[in-house]
DNA sequence: GTTTGCTTCAATCAATTGTTTCAATCGCCC
DNA sequence: GGGCGATTGAAACAATTGATTGAAGCAAAC
């Protein structure tokens, strides 16, 4: 299909770029390695592009812009209440980053936001802020009388603890071993982080006591 | 004096190249930079380390060594009783993540964790492993009960809320400006965390005593 | 068939990279 | 002071980097 190897030069080069600025970043990259995994010649990047440092503010753009579009705008919780929008947005959350649609593109753009680059900006207000912003929306809504500072932490506990296991898995497996980590299925992490969010919240009893409905194997 | 220009060049080129390479990273640092830092000649790598990635990987390493050495061993707790432990734990990882005595090790110990490298794994081992051991111990008196696959996601949570504030601050500033993100002392923060995990443990009353009822909507 | 505009190619450019060389220098013990 | 190993310095190395050139290819339009 086009989708594996599309015709179109601009996007063989953005796709490739993609890949090789995920994995290596930007001074990793060479320009010939990118050609070389598009079939292209190097003159094609400075053709199509100028010169390397376009291509590059062009691939993250591209990449938040599949990003923006594939990551589905957050399933129709629109009537439902806020604890429930919350349970929405934490599993939202997590499966965006744990199974997204394009693996390439997500750790291109978290690359990128752990070590910011003049298209850093465009990356968070396009994709990121409209997830804080509805993240919030529904901590103003469960939360009305808590201090707008304490209900920012509360919002960078509930999206610290999702992030956790995109920004640490390499870690987390060297410490626990790669069939702990595996084992921890994507359901399971949603389970326990609204669980525990719920619980710290109030809006459910305490963590611990919730245990006996796992089968536990 | 001797601290800020150490006279043994050896520690002088690692300091240099600690910086660097926290800065802008493997790549990103050229061994011109790192010599011209340490007010030394290019051949003075080649000389102390043999080349640039030997180089690199003792960096790691002393940063890692200092890391240890300076992040201080848990405050006194040993008697104290679990739930205490735990509080001192997330004060702990904050203070030495929020104003580590050397930001260029922590900086580049950090980096070195989201992008795994050969010198990752005795970072983990030495550096990580003590602090997740300490943190387990204190979990599995406090939920003794708990299967164990779940105690690793409450300590995830506990980890993934403390690791957020440094891990994203470039992010959350651009969302939220610097004032509202500076404004989070470090005493506000802790205390943060530790009611809002002490709650959802059920070590203490939900978080904010405000939410009664969801009357909301 | 020829032209026209877009695209690709091989070859090459200048600059920078990590690395090496070898003479000069320093510090120290006899 | 003389000798000697350890260290540093200036220069240059080969390789790689990003960038550029001009000719060749190729499609559609005329």
């Amino acid at each position: 299909m086009t989708d594996a190897k599309p015709t179109e030069p601009r996007l063989r080069l953005l796709l490739a770029a993609e890949a090789l600025f995920a994995r290596k970043g930007y001074d990793g990259a060479t320009v010939r390695e990118i050609c070389d995994r598009a079939g292209m010649n190097v003159a094609a990047i400075n053709y199509h592009f100028g010169d390397k440092e376009r291509l590059y503010i062009e691939t993250v753009r591209h990449a938040h812009a599949c990003g923006v579009s594939d990551a589905g705008p957050p399933p129709q919780l629109a009537g439902l209440p806020p604890a429930e929008r919350l349970r929405g947005f934490v599993a939202a959350m997590l499966k965006n980053m744990d199974a997204p649609v394009r693996p390439e593109s997500m750790q291109l753009l978290m690359r990128e936001l752990s070590q910011p680059s003049p298209a850093t900006i465009s990356v968070v207000e396009d994709f990121i802020r409209p997830m804080a912003m509805g993240l919030f929306a529904i901590l103003a809504e469960l939360l009305p009388d808590l201090p707008e500072r304490q209900r920012l932490m509360v919002g960078f506990s509930v999206v610290g603890q999702c992030l956790y296991y995109r920004q640490n898995r390499t870690v987390s497996t060297l410490l626990f071993g790669a069939a702990a980590v595996d084992a921890l299925s994507l359901d399971a992490i949603t389970e326990h982080i609204t669980r525990f969010t719920f619980a710290a919240l109030g809006l459910a009893g305490a963590y611990p006591t919730v245990v006996r409905t796992e089968g536990a194997v």
